[in-house]
RNA sequence: AGGGCUGUAGCCAAGCGGUAAGGCAUCUGGUUUUGAUCCAGUGUACCGCAGGUUCGAAUCCUGCCAGCCCUGCCA
């Protein structure tokens, strides 16, 4: 396509998952498409969800179908409300809608139970008594077939008295199951007459005491695609063979004996350079308190990159730049920083922030602080303008100073050096104070009164640019610097992942930042100029408190 | 010979028999009161390897190699 003709059409992703929905489309397989996202509430959404997420939702509006919104909560044990809600605000605040009220597998247990009974009459499920470990003897292994369990023969009339048993709890947990009778030497591990029910006296967030048997995710969750009229059933890679028994199911009850049933294709999930996705590690760092919490903004969850300053934009826009295939990838940070730093460089006002603060006096400035009009965003004059302070005394950051410019290239204040100040005038440098260790307190210097919104009147020229703030309006404020959570590129493959956590994951400063930041808000995004994107904490309450969401891009400091 | 998948530039990823899109990263210029942004330019990809079919193969066939997944009453 021409770069011309790119701004004609709203361009689309295109993958493979897209194209068979287009085929299907196209032959009329279905007229419309539904889609759903179903996480188990057993923890909280990551940064590899919302890929999901993503793509599920996004289909559905792209291709004006509907994507359900389902909890897969087959499994009371490990289950929790706290999470069903948390679920729901990541996914609202994403900017997803789902139709009406969230789904629950949990909804259709009356259902799945009388698909069970259908599968019993058909001769295609049996009530085994073989206990875990037998089970497990009874498989066989990769190279190997397994056999038979002895209950497999059992008689439709026995199985459907013992499946009515097993619901009015007359076995004990572990004492028995309902098995599907398939093949015990099938190569796919997933057909050795896999469980579809076991018992489980757990109380369900959502069901209360009434059942004490509880599916398996291979029976409910096609079950619950079909009966929910999805069309197309998206999952990650480790489920491809399980796609088989998903087939089984539906291929074995009436009610999905039509070409338009469900169908499940799988992509491959993210991996993210030093970060981890399994919730498994994600609920070992918040237990073992090496993370604040859910939220810390180091965690790849949603919440904790929400309360980093991440915005929903950068991250639809993210999923949007990684695509989706069936490769085993490993995606580099630089395309999630470089797509936040896109969003936030177009609507993030700009600020003046010294987050490691030595002070400067100019001394031939005698008056009071005097008031000075910046604009909001240079590039975006409808952003409006903003008041800063100029004034005798002055914060600038301590990396901005140094004694002597080590070469010509250096922009920053030396001795005898000038050096804009970012939106006031040019200053320059004339003395310094150090401290007993050596290093610098104050710097003197003298400023020209002619260079405010203007070069120096004699055409010298004066070429680097750095921030202050004015000391008497300065508010002082918490910065949190976070870098990545591990030194490795994949945690997951150390033996122990948390021995590689990176020590400078959060590094704290306490500076100073502009007045007009009094009262912002938690999670707005501001540009502290030449430092990087920084928001108000969203836990901190009044105190001013700021996340570093990603530095500015920086193409020099390596050199 | 257990089975299921995958191999296109440093990373992600289009392509589906007609002679290799795009993004990120990199590098080079230009603009700039953010060393940012923006603009322009920048790539010898043995299309995993080896054969074969074809006028023509990343695309079809065969054989190899490498990586990932599968033996929960988890999802």
């Amino acid at each position: 396509m021409s770069k011309a003709g790119k701004s004609e059409a709203v361009e689309r992703p295109v993958n493979f998952i897209r194209n068979i929905i287009d085929e299907d489309l196209a032959k009329h397989k279905y007229e419309s498409v539904r889609t759903r996202f179903p996480p188990e509430p057993n923890g909280y959404l990551h940064i590899g969800h919302a890929k999901s997420i993503c793509l599920n939702f996004g289909i559905a509006e792209d291709y004006d179908g509907a994507c359900n919104l389902r909890f897969d909560d087959t499994n009371p044990a490990k289950e929790d409300l706290e999470y069903v809600d948390s679920i729901q605000q990541d996914v609202c605040w994403l900017g997803f809608k789902w139709p009406g009220e969230p789904c629950y597998s949990s909804n259709y247990f009356d259902q799945f139970y009388a698909y069970a009974v259908e599968l019993i009459e058909k001769g295609l499920a049996y009530v085994c008594f073989l206990n875990a470990e037998e089970t497990r003897e009874y498989r066989g292994n990769l190279k190997e077939p397994g056999k038979d369990s002895p209950y497999r023969d059992t008689s439709v009339e026995e199985n459907l008295a013992l499946f009515e048993k097993m619901r009015s709890g007359e076995f004990k947990e572990g004492e028995c199951v309902l098995r599907a009778k398939i093949d015990m030497a099938s190569s796919f591990m997933c057909m050795r007459d896999p469980t579809l029910y076991r018992v489980r006296f757990a109380h369900h967030h959502q069901t209360g005491d009434k059942w004490c048997i509880y599916p398996m995710y291979d029976f409910a969750h096609c079950l619950s695609d079909g009966i929910e009229g999805v069309t197309h059933s998206l999952c990650t890679l480790e489920f491809q063979d399980n796609r088989r028994l998903y087939d089984w199911v539906l291929d074995n009850l009436n009610d999905f004996q039509k070409p338009d049933r469900p169908f499940q294709y799988e992509f491959s999930r993210l991996n993210l350079e030093y970060t981890v996705m399994s919730k498994r590690k994600l609920h070992q760092l918040v237990d073992d308190k090496l993370v604040e919490g859910w939220n810390d903004p180091r965690m790849p969850t949603i919440s904790g990159m929400r309360r980093r300053g991440y915005t929903p934009a950068s991250i639809r826009d993210f999923a949007e730049r990684i695509g989706i295939s069936k490769v085993d990838s490993m995606t580099e940070m630089g395309i999630l920083e470089a797509a936040v730093r896109d969003d936030l460089n177009k609507v993030a006002p700009r600020s003046m922030a010294v987050i490691d603060p030595i002070k400067v006096v100019i001394e031939n400035y005698q008056d009071e602080p005097q008031t000075l009009m910046a604009p909001v965003h240079p590039q975006n004059e409808t952003m409006g303008k903003r008041e800063i302070f100029f004034g005798r005394e002055l914060y600038i950051d301590r990396a901005d100073f140094t004694e002597v410019a080590p070469n010509g290239k250096y922009m920053r204040l030396a001795l005898d050096k000038e050096v804009r100040l970012r939106n006031a005038y040019v200053i320059k440098g004339l003395r310094a104070d150090y401290d007993a260790d050596g290093n610098v307190t104050t710097v003197y210097c003298s400023y020209d009164p002619d260079t405010h919104g203007k070069n120096p009147a004699d055409g010298r020229k004066v070429k680097g640019v750095i921030h202050f703030v004015e000391a008497s309006h300065a508010l002082p404020a918490e910065f949190r610097l976070y870098d990545r959570l591990f030194t490795v590129e994949n945690p997951a493959k150390e033996e122990d992942f948390e021995s590689v956590l990176n020590p400078e994951s959060l590094v704290v400063k306490y500076g100073f930042v502009e007045p007009g930041l009094l009262n912002s808000a938690a999670e707005q995004a501001y540009q502290f100029e030449r430092e990087g994107y920084f928001c108000r904490d969203n836990q901190c309450g009044d105190k001013q408190v700021y996340n570093r969401t990603v530095a500015l891009r920086d193409t020099w400091s390596s050199r």
